[in-house]
Order: C-alpha cells, then sequence, then structure tokens
DNA sequence: TATGCTTATAGTCAATTGTACCACAAGTAC
DNA sequence: GTACTTGTGGTACAATTGACTATAAGCATA
C-alpha cells in the first residue's frame, strides 16, 4: 500500500451529504474536484482521516477544509467498502450527512476544490466512485429519519413560518400534506414556540413565525415522547 | 504503523452483535479472547478486513471464523473510531449487528476464542475496548428497526405462535403489550401465513403457528405499505 | 375605495385506529 | 369434576387521521 501521508489512515477516508432547502427544493452540495483522480468532476466533499483524531473530529474538519462550514448538525451514515469503488488502491469511506440553512454560508471552495455549489437532488451531475450510491442512501436515510426525529428544523432558519416547514417535509418526503392538518399536527406536539412576529415583504397576508424548542423536545423524549410527522 | 498482516487492512476492523432469542429474553453472543489485547475477557467477535474482500464480506467470513454461523440476517450499523479506543495503535471498527435464532446453531468457539456463549443483554460481563458502548447502541437500533421493519421474525424459528412473537416484541421493547390487540394487529397486515398446524407438548391449549411470508411483504412495501409495531 | 388574488388560520365531521377491557373456549393437571 | 393456563373473539370508548369548508388578513391593481 502507498502511504501517501503518514499521518492519515489512507484506506479509510470520510464522504460528507450535505443537504440544504432552498426555494422548495431539497440540495446536495457538490464540489467540483482539483484533484486526482477523477480531477474536474463534480463529487462529495471529503478526505483522510488523522491518526490523532476522533472519526467525528475528521468530518467537521473535513467539512471546514472543503466548504469553510463549521457547527452544523452532522451525522454518521455508512460505511462504503466495495472492493472497486476507488481506483488502483482499496479505499473504504464512511459516509456523513450534513443538515445545513443554504442561506447562512458563503460557498467556499477549499484547495482542493475548484467550484462548488448546490445541486437539486433530483437533478445531479454526473458523479464519480460510487458517490451516487451514497447520496442517494443519504436522502432514503434523511427521508426515514425526518419522521421520527425533528431534525429537519436543521434546514431552516431560527425563525420560520409553518408554510415553510410544511414545504421542506413535501420536499424531503416528496408527497403533498394537508395544509389546516399539518399546522394542527406540528402545533399539537408543543414543541413550536409562537413568535408574536410576522413575516415581512410578502405580497399577502404575513404568517406568523416559530422557532423550534429543542430544550422542551430533550423533556419531552425522556418521558417517552416520540416526534411523528 | 505495524502492519501485521500484509492482507490485512489493519487500522481497520469488524465486531458484530449477534442477538438471539431464547427463554423470553434478548441476549448477546460473546466469545472469550484467546488472543492480545485483552486475553482471557468476553468480548464481540470480530477481526480484520482483507484487500480482496467487501466489506459485507468480511463481516460474514469473520462471523463464520468465530462462531461457525452462516447465513444469517446481518447489517451494517456504525463505525466507531475514538482515537483512544483500542490499546497501543490505532483501530476505528465497523459494528454490524447480526439476528439469529440461538438453537439453530450449535456454538463453535473458532481459533482465537477459547469459549463462547449467549448473555443476557441486561446482564452483560465487563468488556474490553468500547464494546459496551457498542452493544448498546446496537440494542438501541434494533429497538428502531424492529418496531418499522419486520426484522423481528429472524429471531424466531420458521414456524411460530402469536406469544412467541409477542413475547419477542416485549423483550426487546421492553414493554408488556396487550394479547388480544397485538394479535389483531399482526394478522391484520397480512404478513402471517396461518397454518394448520398447532404447537406440541404443551401443558395447556395448543395455540396455532404461523410463518412470516417475506415474498408478500416485499410486495406491500412496493406498494407503499409500511410496517409498524 | 373597491375588487380580486394569495395566503393564513379556524372549524367541522366521518372514518379509522388505538386501547383497555371482558368473555369464553380449549387444553392439561389433579 | 375443579383449578389453572393459554388461545381466541368481541365490544365500547377515546384519540387520531384525513378530507373538506369557511373566513380573515394583507397586498396589488384598477
Amino acid at each position: 500500500m502507498s502511504h501517501t501521508h503518514p499521518d492519515k489512515i489512507d484506506p479509510l477516508s470520510i464522504d460528507c451529504t450535505i443537504f440544504g432547502f432552498e426555494d422548495g427544493k431539497l440540495e446536495v452540495l457538490l464540489i467540483r474536484r482539483a484533484i486526482e483522480p477523477s480531477l474536474g468532476k463534480w463529487a462529495l466533499p471529503g478526505g483522510f482521516i488523522l491518526y490523532q483524531e476522533d472519526i467525528d473530529e475528521a468530518s467537521r474538519r473535513i467539512l471546514r477544509e472543503m466548504t469553510g462550514m463549521e457547527r452544523l448538525f452532522m451525522e454518521q451514515q455508512q460505511a462504503f467498502g466495495a472492493v472497486g469503488r476507488y481506483p488502483n488502491r482499496r479505499v473504504i469511506t464512511l459516509a456523513y450527512f450534513a443538515l445545513i440553512q443554504p442561506g447562512k454560508y458563503k460557498l467556499n471552495a477549499g484547495p482542493e476544490a475548484s467550484d462548488i455549489r448546490w445541486f437539486d437532488v433530483r437533478y445531479l451531475p454526473e458523479l464519480p466512485f460510487d458517490h451516487e450510491e451514497i447520496i442517494q442512501h443519504a436522502v432514503n436515510t434523511l427521508r426515514q429519519k425526518v419522521r421520527h426525529q425533528p431534525i429537519g428544523f436543521e434546514l431552516l432558519p431560527e425563525k420560520f413560518t409553518l408554510l415553510q416547514l410544511q414545504e421542506l417535509y413535501e420536499a424531503i418526503l416528496g408527497q403533498k400534506l394537508d395544509k389546516p392538518n399539518f399546522r394542527r399536527k406540528m402545533q399539537g406536539m408543543n414543541l413550536l414556540v409562537s413568535l408574536e412576529e410576522y413575516q415581512t415583504g410578502v405580497a399577502h397576508r404575513a404568517a406568523r413565525l416559530y422557532k423550534f424548542d429543542m430544550t422542551r423536545y430533550y423533556k419531552l423524549k425522556e418521558s417517552g415522547f416520540v416526534f411523528e410527522v
């Protein structure tokens, strides 16, 4: 085996699927590779793990180096380790997925990328290695998780309207939901703080803004409550 | 780094949490280590990945070598990769979990183990490395999965009674369930084939035996059906 | 000022599902 | 027979879901 970087565990990489929600669409952040292999192709941001860092730390460092993003919701997903998934040598990758509100960060391609941008998950470019499979898997994971854990809020600004929340769910789950029922369900779970603030700059009646109450969620969860959409 | 086996990817191991169900108890299969480190301690069966095998293949091979078991339900769970989790060198492990019916196999400790047996998940011995954390995580994963996927059947014999199935769920979920309601729910999903056979050798009215219909499940799943307990 | 458009928000009601029971049947042990 | 255990069917009520209706609020345009 070639140990190109003696400080890196080089049969083992990390790849991050970063989800964003914008204009009613679920998006994935990709970088254009400025290094071999697959130079010039759009791909998931990724890198190698250092000997002196935990894998969760590694995923955060890699994301920061590749995109400039920090302190966002990240979770380990799955290892992908088919023999021929990477060219010339054996690399097993740990797939992570992250949730972020796209407007919050200015995109910033790191030294290993020549470009960076958001893609609608439904219209992805051609991807190298098994990155398409990884993204598909991440989308499925997200679809499952979002129904039983209140993680969707990570994709929205701190203050949001109920319609924004509903559109988020519709984009992720790929189906229309009934408006009055969705509102009631969300409000009925006692996880939203109703603010005395309203939308501005809209050409119709302004909707009330809400905040997600993480503290209350943890308390409810302790006592057996399960989030369900 | 020391490459003790040039054919093994040695910063990367696999550990398997094998669940069984017996006498109304959820159990985990552990081996007593016959090799260093932690020689003599009860631990999860595990091993290293070869350069020429997929990780899912590796998990099956390792399980076969350590326990003699083959062709059982196995799924990847999570990577565990804290810096100090393994002594002296960095090893990241891929945790797998497997489901099996304990009576089906004669336990067979491999060359790296001096003993092998089932432990009640509630009363585990002292475990080396982060194996306790891995098992805890596996139990949680199982608890989640069993509610939304019909994987519990992997822990039962091919033909089973509804009470056995209920006791399985009670053991995994850790709560009592109402008998008539449970029966109705299970039968209502149209996933059980009611056989013309009954229990034998019991000191009370013999219960009807059922079989799980995997084919029907896949068909229903295609058309949007979701398994729910 | 009036009208129309869009979205917010509240309310209704039938159908379905979940839950906590009760009743009895079928078999074994004594 | 009686006592005991487990299987199996039923019922009544509460809670939830799902589809739909109605009205209010704000902006844009005439």
